[in-house]
DNA sequence: TAATTAATGCAACCGAGTTGCGTTTTGCAA
DNA sequence: TTGCAAAACGCAACTCGGTTGCATTAATTA
């Protein structure tokens, strides 16, 4: 069993995805912390920070992977991801809609690992009127 | 405005779809028409058909592009792309749960264009037991 | 059957993500 | 405080899904 080390790139890769108010993919993050390591190196602690249940990993509509904080995770005890995300089709932008559960009953002999909720469509932000 | 033709490439893709009973990637489907057409010519088949309405674009947990089958397409007049999606983690096969539909309802301010509903976890068919 | 243009093949390209390997750095323990 | 094992890193090369440009082929329809 290794031991998780703490290193001024992971540091900074963390707070990049804390300080956020919506998921980022893995060039958007690269190049936040732009000449504090390689682009390798990123991949590399996100996937750390994702086995250490530090973040949690978002698919979007496009299939490209972002990286978002978990919020409920710390209080919980474990990863809540049982909750919609919605992705803007103008600002690509994909954020957690963490009051939102929902609930899906599946026929018997499915066995439910994870669940992946994603709407799309245009956020608030985005809205003209 | 251009008017589809039709021809076998596109036919042997289509049928293949049609006749699988989970969602299938270019680079299966490219396989299964192998002879047939470049795989270039598959993505643009795809992209025609996902365009005439004729096959959906489902995201893979993984962020792999699937295509399937519309089912219930023909008799609503439109897609009906409001259905779970289940994506098994043994044989990677992801099929249309069309039955189980979903209600979701967002803040306001959110303008839904289209669901995207995925669970992850282990299928009927490789359940060990 | 000829003309229009949709569809194709091919080659080259792009971008996200991975792998191998030698080097650096962290954290623990002597 | 220093030494050491292994975690983390940098770099180069690679894989793979998907795209683009352009010249050629073939499906429609008049």
């Amino acid at each position: 069993m290794s031991l998780p080390r703490n290193t001024k790139a992971k540091q900074a890769v963390l707070d990049e995805i804390n300080r956020s108010t919506y998921a980022l993919s893995q060039p958007e993050l690269f190049e936040r912390v732009k000449g504090t390591c390689d682009r390798v190196t990123v991949y590399r602690i996100l996937d750390r920070l994702v086995a250490e249940n530090k973040i949690h990993r978002i698919v979007n509509v496009d299939g490209t992977l972002n990286y978002a904080a978990c919020i409920q995770c710390d209080t919980h005890n474990m990863h809540a991801h049982d909750h919609l995300h919605f992705s803007c089709i103008e600002c690509k932008k994909i954020e957690c809609l963490s009051e939102q559960s929902v609930q899906v009953q599946l026929p018997s002999h499915y066995q439910i690992k994870e669940l992946f909720l994603t709407i799309s469509g245009i956020c608030p932000t985005c809205q003209v009127d």
